[in-house]
RNA sequence: GUGGGCGUAGCUCAGUGGCAGAGCACCGGGUUGUGGCCCCGGUGGCCGCGGGUUCAAAUCCCGUCGCUCACCCCA
């Protein structure tokens, strides 16, 4: 049997109506907030990956789909979304106008990485991006449109964190200081951070180790060696956050993985998905679009893991309605044919119909009818094909009606009484 | 890349040397043309794969592949 790729996975019915309703709820929200949807390619040149997310980073050292096309070209499946954002509005010359550009795209991504709980190998997100935009209420508005996604979800046990991780003006201070102290700490820390405090010395600020975590209690944070600029912009983003009444924890300790970022970091976490505990995570990239050749425009963004949405909305809710539906019991060829002729006549009126092809028993029918949530089923057989009128079954109650099989319009109000 | 757990029916799992099982699901019957509940019957298995030990292997040994959780990292 050939089976899935390693990490790879089907997306079925009934999950499906699930990730439907997220990106439609996600799709309104957008639109509310004046985010257009922009569709992008999922393969890039690679370099765009590696000079946007880090060529240190662990997606660019040992995480990327990267292979080389027949032209000898060396092409990546993009791990993340925002340097294709990047990459799209500086080709296309999205930056004339002075207004902020905002956009979303929701689609896969690859990341070559051992699969676990809330963790494969092509994933997908919705990607909110605004670029053009310096002010904090920009940063505030994105929080707040993916704050509201969540809210129109129903999704609750959420924690929104935040944190800011400086500038290129006060950070590379901040940076040498942490450096010299945790060469100093050198042996006490755990030989992952080692590593770390020479690579990416804010990582060790998220190490789950607990000797470490103790050490670092007594190391100063980004957040002490702000800047002036920051720290009002910092401010800004909280003090709209907490006007429009969307609580957060600080967490001077939260780092993002991807080298671009400064200024406001952010992650939605969530204690239900076990080891990975990000539903969403984003933050303002300010020097990235002119580092991959573009005009030097401020940037912000998030995006949501919908893998980890789906799984927190199946824990707390059961499935969502499906349109009442019509079930057409057929008995014999001659009934089958005039089923299938109602059913297609009903399905082209926009009512949603459907029969069984297998010539069975109405009892069989009738329980395929039930299983599939029917909200009727009319009966045909011959009497009914001779007589013109059929028995019209409301399966919730169990009563039937008998209804005349011109009239249409009879059967669409039953369904229509349904709610649709 | 590293470590733990697990691979037996569509699903969840029992069986730890001696005829491959249960529950659920599926199909049919109980009702000549009436679903859900109940009762009865039935279909369905290279016991992950390959080798070894043994009179005999789902079971013991070796190898291998896969899944899964965790580390790492992140959505």
């Amino acid at each position: 049997m050939i089976k899935a790729v390693r990490g790879m996975k089907d997306i079925l019915p009934p999950e499906t109506s699930r990730w439907q309703h997220i990106e439609t709820v996600a799709r309104q929200v957008f639109a509310c907030y004046g985010f257009q949807e922009i569709r992008l390619p999922l393969l890039e040149r690679t370099e765009l990956f590696s000079r946007s997310i880090g060529a240190s980073t662990d997606i660019v050292e040992k995480e990327m789909y990267t292979f080389l096309d027949r032209h000898g070209e060396s092409v990546t499946l993009r791990p993340e979304a925002t340097a294709s954002v990047v990459r799209a509005f500086i080709e296309n010359r999205l930056d004339q106008g002075a207004e902020v550009k905002k956009y979303f795209t929701i689609g896969p991504m690859f990341r070559y990485e051992r699969p676990q709980k809330g963790r494969y190998r092509q994933f997908h997100q919705i990607n909110g991006e605004a670029l053009g935009g310096e002010a904090p209420e920009v940063d505030a508005e994105l929080i707040l449109l993916l704050m509201d996604i969540f809210a129109r979800l129903g999704l609750t046990e959420i924690a929104l964190v935040i944190n800011s991780l400086g500038c290129p003006l006060c950070r590379p201070a901040y940076l040498l200081e942490l450096t010299a102290l945790l060469a100093r700490k050198g042996r006490d820390l755990c030989e992952d951070c080692q590593r770390r405090s020479t690579s990416n010395p804010l990582r060790v600020f998220d190490c789950k180790s607990k000797v470490c975590q103790e050490i670092l209690t007594q190391v100063p944070t980004m957040a002490d060696h702000l800047c002036d600029a920051c720290v009002q912009h910092d401010e800004r983003v909280r003090e709209l956050l907490g006007r429009y009444e969307v609580p957060y924890r600080s967490n001077p300790r939260l780092v993002r993985g991807l080298d671009y970022y400064n200024r406001t970091a952010f992650e939605v976490v969530t204690t239900h998905l076990g080891a990975q505990d990000a539903v969403a995570g984003g933050g303002r990239y300010n020097g990235l679009i002119k580092e991959l050749g573009g005009p030097d425009v401020p940037a912000v963004g998030f995006a949501i893991g919908e893998e980890r949405l789906v799984a927190l909305l199946s824990q707390q809710d059961e499935g969502l309605a499906l349109p009442p539906l019509l079930y057409v019991a057929v008995l014999g060829a001659a009934a089958m044919d005039q089923g299938f002729d109602l059913v297609q006549t009903l399905r082209r009126r926009g009512v949603a119909a459907d029969l069984d092809f297998g010539q069975r028993s109405l009892k069989a029918q009738l329980t395929m009818a039930n299983r599939r949530g029917a909200a009727f089923v009319l009966i045909l057989g011959d009497q009914e094909l001779t007589a013109g009128e059929a028995p019209l079954k409301d399966m919730a109650t169990g009563a039937q009606q008998v209804v005349s099989l011109t009239d249409l319009a009879a059967i669409c109000a039953a369904l229509q009484g349904k709610g649709v």
